[in-house]
DNA sequence: TTATTTTACTACCAAATTGGTAGGAATACA
DNA sequence: TGTATTCCTACCAATTTGGTAGTAAAATAA
């Protein structure tokens, strides 16, 4: 069950963005990198997941980078890691049809359902502003 | 965060033993594995784990098997997971001290530890009980 | 007592996933 | 026009997952 460090590398950029979102100026993945000490290259490759959403505005070249295209309140803790990580689900079944020869049948079925159920909607009820600390 | 096949299983193998609680005999491993279409070996290796906590009655030879030490609403879905499962926490710095050197100063740290939190309340609140079905 | 059934235990292994790195192309700005 | 930065595709080693194999030990039925 455990978050891959991609996810946990997700919410830390976006988190270091969020931070960075009242400013009118880009952050760029080296100064994420540095600050955070993860590899600049891992953290590109983390950005390629990410940019599939609709979550920035980039510029290239000089002083040029990342910003939030909306207000940190608009991305919940939930849809950044399902952006990055494969399986979000603790079971198969819960999110694919068919995924299981014993569907309907399964008695676990509604253990990882309800536990599905219970995560979806914790992870989509915090948002990025609910952990930035504001001075 | 997916549930791995070991925990899954171990979760339908307890509720299996649910199911048989009332009955004055033992299961065996040979049963379930059948019913559940798990292969013995596998299962045998998912009991080792889980008989590390005081979970079953246990007879060798034949007409023996498997029986459930306690009633069914004393087993929790979180334990028996933890049984199995290495790394049930989101992260590791919410279970283990100092497993990360930016301990105090990560900025995602109430993330995994409102998650966990939450989690860990879930699971632990719901027993194999809320599982079976009673005719 | 003996054969059989079942748990108990240890060792091994292939496939998938994770957690990266490397190298370069494209682009925008100073 | 040069440099900083994003963008994109491959590749790879270590770890984890999801098992299998073989055997010993014990309990019971016959």
């Amino acid at each position: 069950m455990k978050i891959t460090t991609k996810g946990r590398y997700a919410v830390a950029v976006m988190l270091e963005l969020a931070y960075n979102y009242e400013k009118d100026e880009f952050l760029s993945l080296k100064d994420i990198s540095e600050k955070e000490g993860i590899s600049l290259k891992y953290i590109e490759k983390i950005m390629l997941d990410l940019k599939k959403q609709d979550f920035f505005i980039t510029s290239r070249g000089q002083d040029g980078g990342y910003k939030l295209k909306y207000s940190p309140d608009k991305y919940t803790i939930g849809e950044i890691i399902n952006s990055v990580e494969k399986d979000l689900a603790p079971a198969d079944c819960v999110k694919i049809d068919n995924s299981c020869e014993k569907q309907g049948i399964c008695k676990t079925y509604p253990v990882w359902k309800d536990l599905n159920d219970e995560m979806t909607k914790y992870l989509n009820s915090k948002t990025l502003s609910d952990y930035i600390e504001r001075k």
